[in-house]
DNA sequence: GCTCCGAATGTTAACGCTAACAGATTTGAT
DNA sequence: ATCAAATCTGTTAGCGTTAACATTCGGAGC
C-alpha cells in the first residue's frame, strides 16, 4: 500500500500543470537558476495542488549525494552512547542530514566492520562509530583512506579523526578530589578492560595516587553494571581500612552504595564514594553522589562538526578532546 | 572526498571485467533469474576486484523500494523510547530494513508533523512514532491513509496500528501488590499529565482502588524525572498516615526513597514503594525497588510487525498489547 | 528599426539500475 | 539427426532527477 494505486506526481506532472518545462519547476524548488516570480508562483501552486515531493532516490542518483549520514550505536541503555546519539542527530539535521543507525549488540572487530560495511550499502555519505571499545578502534585500523569515518571516544591509534571526553583529566580530577579530602589512598572499580573509557578512567586515577606518592591498591574489574558495582561494594565492605572509592561510572557506584548500606558502612561518614557521568538519577542516590559531568549534548555537536571536515577533505588525524567537570555531592560530603 | 576522485565502479564495470552483460551481473547480485555458476563464479570475482557496491539510490528509483524505514524518536534518555528504538533496528536490520530516525527535542503536534515528514522527504516506506503522548495522537490523526505509520504506546484515538505495554494492567498489579500487603490505600505520584502512559497508570491505580472501595487519595503531579520524585517525597512525607506509594517511574520512585531517607522515614518499615519500568539500575536502590517490568524488545519486535503488516495492507486499527510483569523487592518487604 | 546582451525558459542527455522481452544455447525426446 | 522445451544470456527502455547547453524573449543603446 505504499503508493496506494497511484503514482507520486513526478516533475514532469508539477510541469503539466504549472504550463512550464521539468526545469523550470526543478529551478523552483533548488532555487538554482532565475524564475520570474509569476512563474515561481504557477510552480509553487501546482506543487501544492499535486502535494508532489521531489524523489530522493532520482535526486541521489544524479548528483551522487544522498544526505544522509550512518551511525554506528552500541545498542545499550548507557547514558553516554544515548545522549551522544541525540547530540548528533540534532548538529545533522539542523544541517540538512538525516541519520541511519546500524546497531551492534556486541562490540567485537567484525560486528562493527559489518555495520559499517551495511551503512556503506545505504550510501551514507560517512560514518561516526559510538563504540569506545578497545575493539572498535581495532576494527577502525582498517577504515578505508578514501570513505569519510570518524569515531566518539575510542581508537586512538586508528587513522580517523577521534572525538572524546578527556577521561583521564575526568578520573583525576576525581581521586585528587578524593584525596584532598584527607584519605590514604583511594579505591577503583573499573570498567570492562575492554573499553577504552575505562581505561583511561582507570590510567587517570593510578597517574594521580602516584604522584602523591601514596599506595596504589588493586584495582576492582566490574562490567559498567550496578550489580558488577554491588559485588564490588560486598568484597570492599570487608577491608578494615577502606575509605575512598572512585567507581567507573555512576550505575557501579550506585551498586557499591547498595553493598555498603546493606554491610552497615556509612556513605559519606565511614567511606566516601565518587562516580562517573553524573547520570540525571545521580543527585538522588542515597547519598546523593559526587561524580565526573561530561556532556554529551557537545560530544554529539564536536562530532559531526568533525566529520563533515573529514568529508571537505580534512585530516584523518584530527583529534577533539572535550573537558569534563567535577560535580560534588554528598557521598563526599563532611563527615 | 566522499569517492576520492575516482567513480564507484558500476554494474556496467563489473560486466566488462568478467566478460558477460550487465544484466546477468545484475541477477547474480540478486539472484533473479538462472545463472550458470561458472559464469556466477566469473562475476563474482569481478565483484571482488573491483570492490563493486551496488548503488542503491540507482535501485531505488527504479523499483520504487528504497528498504528504509523512518523513526520518530523523542530526544530523552528514558529507559523505555530508548529500549523500543533498539528492538526495532534488530527486527527491522533482520528483515533487510534500514532505520533513519528523527528526534524530537519536545513533543508536540507541529514537530511531530515535522518529523513525519522530514522523513516523508528521505522516501521512507513506513514510519514508526514512538511519542507515547498525547499531543503525538493528536498529530496523527492526521495521518494519510495512505502511507503507513504506526505508533507505540500511544494515540488510541489515532486511525493509526499501535502498540502498546498494558499500563493499566502493570498499575493495577502494583496497587493490588501494595493493597494487599495490609494497606488502608495507595498513594500515587503520576507523570506528566501529556503522557498517555502517565494516565493509564492513574487510570489503572485509580480503578483498583476504587475496586477494592479505599479513600483514593489526591494524585501528586510528576515529570518523571528524579527531582520531581524528590518533591513529591518531600510533600508526601509531611503526611501522618502515610503508608504506600506508587510511582510512576523508577526515576521518581528513587526521588521518592532519597526524599524518605532525608526525612527520616524507613521504607519498607515505615512506607512501602513501588515503581514502575525495571531499569537496571532498580534493583540496586537503598532498597531495592518493586516495580514493574516492560519488555521493550518486545515491544520494538511487534512494533516493525505491525508496521510491515500495514505495509502490506494490514488494517489502520490493529492494536497489539504486551502485557508487563510485576517484580518484587525489598521496597514492598516485610517490616 | 536593428543589434546585442542578459534574463528566463526549454531540450537533451546522462546517472546506475531493474523489468520486459528477445535471442542464443543447451537438453531431452523422438 | 531434429525439433521443442528448457535454460541461460543479451538488448532495450525507462525510473525522476540535475547538468549542460540551446533557445527565446525583452529591453537598452545606437
Amino acid at each position: 500500500m505504499t503508493a496506494a494505486g497511484t503514482r507520486q506526481p513526478s516533475l514532469t506532472d508539477v510541469a503539466g500543470v504549472a504550463g512550464v518545462s521539468h526545469m523550470t519547476v526543478s529551478r523552483v524548488i533548488n532555487g538554482t537558476g532565475p524564475v520570474r516570480p509569476e512563474t515561481r508562483a504557477r510552480v509553487l501552486a501546482a506543487i501544492e495542488e499535486l502535494g508532489y515531493r521531489p524523489n530522493s532516490a532520482a535526486r541521489a542518483l544524479v548528483t551522487g549525494r544522498t544526505g544522509t549520514l550512518g551511525v554506528v550505536a552500541l545498542e545499550s541503555n548507557l547514558y553516554g552512547p544515548a545522549s551522544t546519539l541525540y547530540g548528533i542527530e540534532n548538529a545533522a539535521r539542523e544541517a540538512g542530514y538525516a541519520i541511519t543507525i546500524s546497531s551492534v549488540s556486541r562490540p567485537g572487530r567484525s560486528s562493527i566492520a559489518d555495520a559499517v560495511e551495511n551503512l556503506r550499502r545505504q550510501a551514507v555519505e560517512g560514518i561516526i562509530v559510538i563504540a569506545p571499545h578497545v575493539t572498535a578502534g581495532r576494527a577502525l585500523e582498517a577504515a578505508p583512506a578514501d570513505f569519510p569515518v570518524v569515531a566518539v571516544g575510542g581508537g586512538e591509534a586508528a587513522p580517523v579523526p577521534v572525538i572524546s571526553v578527556d577521561q583521564r583529566d575526568g578520573a583525576r580530577r576525581a581521586t585528587e578530589h578524593l584525596l584532598a579530602l584527607g584519605h590514604r589512598t583511594v579505591w577503583h572499580v573499573a570498567g570492562p578492560e575492554d573499553w577504552l573509557e575505562a581505561r583511561d578512567r582507570e590510567l587517570g586515577w593510578r597517574e594521580t595516587l602516584e604522584r602523591h606518592g601514596v599506595d596504589v591498591p588493586e584495582v576492582i574489574r566490574g562490567d559498567w553494571s550496578s550489580r558488577s558495582g554491588y559485588e564490588a561494594g560486598r568484597s570492599l565492605a570487608k577491608e578494615g581500612d577502606l575509605d575512598a572509592v572512585f567507581a567507573g561510572n555512576d550505575q557501579m557506584a550506585l551498586g557499591l552504595l547498595r553493598a555498603f548500606a546493606e554491610a552497615g558502612v556509612s556513605v559519606p561518614r565511614d567511606v566516601r564514594v565518587a562516580g562517573f557521568d553524573d547520570v540525571p538519577e545521580a543527585a538522588y542516590f542515597t547519598p546523593p553522589l559526587t561524580t565526573v559531568r561530561q556532556d554529551f549534548i557537545e560530544v554529539g555537536r564536536r562530532t559531526f562538526g568533525l566529520l563533515t571536515q573529514r568529508m571537505d577533505g580534512g585530516d584523518r588525524h584530527a583529534r577533539a578532546l572535550v573537558v569534563p567537570e567535577l560535580i560534588v555531592r554528598e557521598s563526599t560530603g563532611p563527615r
